[in-house]
DNA sequence: AAGGTAACATGCATGCATGTACGTATGTGA
DNA sequence: TCACATACGTACATGCATGCATGTTACCTT
């Protein structure tokens, strides 16, 4: 809402903090309102400024979002996804990823992905490519993980890893979603959740 | 897309013809693009006609879309709804409603609710309030035979029964609309799905 | 401290979709 | 068959959000 330092700021300085503040806003904005109904001066006005710092920053509102889902993309990689592929035994590892996204998603700007991915599943946008890229690279990691359990024996035989995983994903932001937040038992329920796709006993 | 009886209709048979071909045109088009991105023209031409005919069925884009609202959720009250209700088990009455509606979102129309739901959650919109109430009246069946289960001892305990049903639509909405009726892995793992929110063993 | 550059604000033009008024065609009852 | 009602097409007006061009303020260099 309010530029916490403004007491004589390097341009860079500057530049970054206001460059942070239109993101986080325009993730709100994206997670509650969506695309199409994001309005830009919303946006600049909750970051504190006006449509003007805003297209001096990005080149418009297509820029602004791309650069929310990259922004997204890398906490996200950085807080639940590289800590969950660092785990060896694969079940393990797809179960933490469904209690740190639950966690991850306790912030409001979680949905993000998710209404963009609705918004633009099977259009033509540079979003919806963008973030169909970030959900294959994820499914692709998750089915082989899948791959690597059923191996392993500690995972059941079922449908192709990748429409698994693809499930998996699926049920995981479904749930997540919808719970929104409710701690403790969104992580509960996420882990129960992808436990059930991949036919794990409870 | 062509209004198959053009030979002497009575004037009731033209309107009704019209008015359904409108709905489902408007309700692929809300499943594809949501409501925002939804534009009137495209709705009418795909149905056969043009924005004129539309304007004298509805009284306006809101009406539209909430009569699809309507329109889906009847269908999906008597092909899924009503079915699994009528079974006594509980267990058996929750899985036949995933696999149940696995099979009906095997139609293009099915993402409707999703999509929309996902638009105008936490956001004060006749459309949004309508689906809030279909889908309050669906969590609150789904929670009641929860309870059910587990006082029969057939669910094993969890966190409360209204949450649990909100992960179990979350999740199951999740899989679903994801896996986009690819039959038959849908029904599978949307059974699947919400055994492991039960908590019930595979 | 003064000129210059980057950060930001403000006003204008454009496009697009909705809604509405009005015109035309098709069915209905006397 | 003629007057009327209803289904549908067409053209115009409005509102709104984006994008851009032009001002204004803050910071940096010398």
């Amino acid at each position: 809402m309010t530029t916490a330092g403004k007491a004589r700021r390097t341009q860079a300085e500057r530049r970054a903090q206001s460059r942070e503040a239109l993101l986080e806003a325009a993730a709100r904005g994206l997670s509650r309102n969506g695309y199409a109904n994001l309005v830009l001066a919303q946006v600049a006005a909750e970051a504190g400024y006006t449509r003007g710092a805003l297209y001096h920053q990005f080149a418009g509102k297509e820029a602004l979002a791309l650069a929310v889902v990259r922004w997204v993309d890398e906490t996200w990689t950085a807080e639940v996804g590289a800590p969950a592929a660092a785990i060896t035994d694969p079940v393990e590892a797809l179960t933490a990823m469904a209690r740190g996204h639950a966690r991850y998603c306790r912030r409001d700007i979680a949905n993000v992905m998710n209404v963009l991915w609705t918004e633009f599943a099977g259009r033509e946008h540079p979003v919806g490519s963008l973030i169909t890229e970030v959900v294959n690279r994820l499914t692709t990691q998750v089915a082989e993980r899948i791959a690597e359990g059923r191996q392993n024996g500690a995972i059941p035989p079922g449908p192709p890893p990748a429409t698994t995983a693809t499930a998996y994903l699926g049920a995981l932001e479904g749930v997540v979603s919808r719970l929104a937040g409710q701690a403790p038992h969104d992580a509960e329920l996420a882990e129960a959740t992808v436990r059930g796709v991949l036919g794990l006993h409870p």
